[in-house]
DNA sequence: CGTGCAGTTGAGCAAATTCAACGCTTGTGG
DNA sequence: CCACAAGCGTTGAATTTGCTCAACTGCACG
């Protein structure tokens, strides 16, 4: 292995414009009453704006309410491992102990939900529903990052084919899907360089499993063949 | 990649000779008081036995009592990836959804506390401390499987130091540790084959690294490095 | 003493990385 | 408005890592 060192990703600190904007919350697919979705101020974050950093106190619960998040680590050979993305709608912070383990960044502009952690634990104390609904989100969690597991133990091409799949499932938008994040994201994601990244999606165009548009579009042609790359 | 199908692991189905004995649970390290494991039944798995398969009902929690336990899916392609080894004191089984994404077995004899789900979330809605250490336990195991990401991502020599780096820390005797599983296991959850496992395990005691004493003993003669390589 | 399983070691090969060059788009300043 | 620089993405060629296939060793068990 021993990769390339990744771009540097100079976060362009702009922490907190606080738009208290938007009360209304976009609800969760198959979720029940959501009481914790009631509380916390939106926050604005800039294109690679660090809302919380590797190691930091881990005393805040976020909910994305527009752009998409990522969730990084920079590994000691300076690689970086991102751990997921979390699009609009998605919980994320649910880390345990006291400090980080990866850092989350605003890809492009996002509006945040921020929550204080405390307060919800207060208000689980006395609210089983929240109490119920913490420990749901975090398996839901650690559900997620057990597929993750299994992606990084395939080819290449299964991975990025199994990312598509992913992202399309949940950014669903049909079988046409805009990828918010960039190659070297998708890349440190899967634990390939960007070249392979590369090559795989230009194959993948080349088979008529996919068709580009631009470097963010993606049109799944053959959703279910993508569903046998992916394994 | 495209590795060879691993082993069929013919479990050797002895389930449940439920021996009542040992109410008696070893305390976990860091633990407050834990009133999860007042309760259930010790039940003795034989080699290879099978706790819960994938796709089951997730409806118990499980904590080690004796023996060790591993949780693998077996992929597409006919490998197998394990999600973890679980040993005396650890708990396990904290799915989400209904069913089980992943089997667990016993490597060799084990003795299970296997408690009931529905029993604690009721005992939960009553006691906080329940709640609270149903959501730590899950948030810890969520902890665990994201530095298995990190594993992942590494060179061979590295994803062999970080696992005996991790079982020196749980198993926990001085620099000498006993590795209960397989190298097959080994490999199943680091992604790489016996073969890379074996011959890195070889080149690391080459190296000074390490003692192997048979193929289940290893001495960690320079620990400090070997976190070094283990990046 | 033979059989089977676990583990090790060797040689060749395939997949993904590294190194390098090039093209496209975007934003900026003259 | 154009020139140019910078960032992002793609493509090509050489290299490296870890896998595949295969042989062989040690050990336990009947």
């Amino acid at each position: 292995m021993l990769m390339r060192a990744t771009s540097p990703s100079v976060a362009s600190k702009s922490p907190a414009k606080s738009l208290k904007s938007s009360a209304k919350s976009p609800t969760w697919p198959p979720a029940g009453p959501d009481p914790i979705v009631l509380m916390g101020a939106a926050t604005a974050f800039g294109r690679n704006a660090e809302i919380y950093g590797e190691g930091q106190p881990a005393d805040h619960l976020y909910k994305v309410v527009s752009g998409t998040v990522r969730t990084a680590k920079i590994l000691s050979d300076g690689r970086r491992q991102i751990g997921a993305f979390y699009l609009p709608g998605d919980m994320f912070g649910f880390d345990h102990g006291a400090e980080r383990a990866f850092s989350a960044e605003a890809i492009g502009e996002a509006s945040i939900l921020v929550i204080e952690r405390a307060t919800l634990i207060a208000l689980a104390v006395h609210d089983t529903t929240v109490a119920r609904e913490l420990w749901t989100l975090t398996a839901r969690e650690l559900a997620r990052v057990q597929r993750h597991v299994l992606l990084l133990v395939k080819t290449a091409q299964a991975r990025v084919s199994g990312f598509l799949l992913e992202m399309a499932e949940r950014g669903a938008a049909g079988d046409t899907l805009a990828l918010p994040m960039l190659r070297q994201d998708i890349a440190d994601y899967l634990g390939l360089t960007i070249e392979t990244v590369s090559r795989t999606l230009s194959g993948l165009e080349a088979d008529g499993m996919i068709e580009l548009i631009g470097s963010r579009g993606v049109v799944l042609r053959k959703p279910a063949l993508l569903g046998r790359l992916a394994a």
